[in-house]
DNA sequence: ACAGATTTGGCAACCGGTTGACAAGCGCCG
DNA sequence: CGGCGCTTGTCAACCGGTTGCCAAATCTGT
């Protein structure tokens, strides 16, 4: 553009085909097929383009690639907060199934805002081919509007608009339930996470059940912010509440708790005990380790990807989700209901 | 492609600048031009276009501005490892500087091995316009290589193969040998991280020199994996070195020799003194909270990108490094030396 | 009112691949 | 030996923008 002539040969930049073409003695186009539709070609002349392709160190630019097909093999992860722990392991598995896939993963982060959220995905769209939508704080309609343009698929997020790939909370929840009724807890809190957040309202619906069929009393406690310091802020309401064992919508908030339950004298269990979501990296490390829901969130973050491969007709068949179970990991944060 | 005729108007897919063009009776590079080259053309056709533009809800293809421009407003941040909690801060960091240039992150994991890190920066560098490689497991030539072709910031990894973005070690490991002397520790351990890790080798250096002007002793052991598994492995080592602190390549090394020491019967600190590095999400919840010698990774994150721009000539000025210096943290996993 | 300077907009080439249509080359069979 | 079908490679259009160059239109000054 700015360097006029000079062009072809020798310059920095990539080899393209018209240099294999030109080494190899054939039309552009016959190097595009040999390299991209095995078969079309014949043995030998795709054997020489391929050789004349690995001396000139070939890579074929994406973005040419990618204006006459309009695909980029890009996927985005739309995180609501990445430093939050819960999306590392959905990170990994996400990045490793798109990897596998030769697929780039690329990560945008929505600060917790539908609007942001909005911004970024109409950002981002035009060029990936499909979006994991983790943690949206998107109406049903807004998500079905994007995926009315691009495969789309959602994690933690269950509804019709889209395809959704969701840890089972039942299995997990009810052992929780079980193994607080074992401890002689009668009075439940579940410490709700944001309002707007369809895997808190689903925790809360499956522990209210659960909770109910056991005869056990449970209140839910306002919608909090889903971090350390959101848990620690409703330690107060926690108390009011009467209960002896608080449910936290996730680890971090659950830790919030106990760092603001000891730092108010009580001990933990026994005065109260307190159990979190997710089993996020630092959910053992602190003391009393923490008692927990578990979602193995990597494989959640492959399957969906995998999912959405799937959907761009890439994909194989869209795995079995029976594997995304929940359990329970019993810990030192439980313990038997102190008397009164 | 596939589907013949019917390209123009009503598709689903979005609108192009001829669209806008035809609606707006001017020639598609003028719709070009007005839109990116500010007075370039008339108020009023400018005017005219941009409604044009908008009734159309239009996107800009960026694969097709990428091709002919070459620049893809795109940037590779590439990690050994997304779980480590390390690194978290400079995701967000980066990804926050990223998009306020309107740059878009990709992210891409190297799993702790050069080879892959290798094949990845291959892999993603034709479609990325820059590239930020943190905790690199690559050699100074390979670096040099990846820089001469595409514009590179290395983060925690010093050498002149390409700009580079480090906390500045010294004045946190003056405070913290300060802080263990002062507490009488005589003998300091280093439990170092993988042997080709640029951090490790620089952290020991400014730890043996600044103990050595101390007159401590200070031994460095072995190499580890960087890993809560790797500290508690070297547990045994620790204790045979004979030392009453030890201080730990980074945090997660830190957390599980606290975690080994404790289940051998040792007391934290009474009986041993445990440092850290890099003040990661749960150094203050693991139970003795962990002193550490923080560096604002975050920050880090975000100077690497904006250096980065800097290179591409798309940024302001490299900003300001003397706030990347470190800082002691002090915690509970640092007490007197035991009186032998 | 007119020459000359300055805007403003159009034309067309180009970025680097992909792909439908087609023709040349070839073996096979009757 | 000619016709037939199949393989192999070429041509050229296209994806959706960007930009150098030029001509038409508009604005200056006198």
């Amino acid at each position: 553009m700015t360097e006029p002539g000079q062009r072809r040969s020798g310059r920095a930049g990539a080899a393209t085909i018209y240099d294999i073409a030109e080494r190899a003695g054939v039309n552009p186009s016959t190097v595009s097929r040999a390299l991209n539709h095995p078969g079309r070609v014949s043995a030998a002349t795709e054997a020489r383009i391929r050789q004349a392709a690995d001396e000139l160190d070939f890579h074929a630019n994406p973005m040419a690639r990618a204006l006459p097909t309009g695909r980029t093999r890009t996927l985005a992860l739309v995180l609501a907060d990445v430093t939050n722990p819960v999306v590392f392991g959905l990170i990994r598995g996400a990045e490793r199934a798109a990897a596998a896939a030769g697929y780039t993963l690329v990560i945008a982060e929505s600060q917790e805002s539908g609007a942001v959220e909005a911004a970024t995905v109409e950002r981002v769209a035009p060029a990936v081919d499909g979006i994991v939508l983790a943690t949206s704080r998107l109406a049903d309609d807004e998500i079905g509007a994007i995926a009315a343009r691009k495969p789309v698929v959602t994690v933690n997020r269950g509804g019709s608009a889209s395809a959704n790939v969701s840890p089972d909370v039942e299995p997990g929840i009810a052992a929780l339930v079980t193994h607080l009724a074992d401890l002689g807890h009668r009075t439940l809190a579940f410490l709700a996470g944001p309002a707007d957040s369809w895997t808190s309202t689903r925790r809360w619906g499956a522990l209210y059940a659960a909770a109910r069929a056991r005869g056990l009393h449970i209140v839910e406690i306002g919608s909090n912010a889903p971090t350390v310091e959101g848990g620690g802020d409703a330690y107060e309401r926690c108390e009011a509440s009467g209960a002896t064992a608080v449910v936290a919508y996730n680890d971090l908030m659950a830790m919030g708790l106990i760092q603001a339950a000891r730092a108010a004298g009580r001990r933990v269990p026994a005065d109260l005990s307190i159990v979190g979501f997710d089993d996020i990296f630092g959910a053992a490390l602190i003391t009393p380790a923490l008692t927990t829901v578990r979602a193995d969130l990597e494989l959640a973050g492959e399957h969906a990807v995998t999912h959405l491969l799937a959907l761009m007709g890439e994909g194989d068949a869209p795995a079995d989700c029976a594997e995304l179970a929940t359990e329970l990991v019993v810990r030192d944060s439980t313990g038997p209901a102190p008397t009164r």
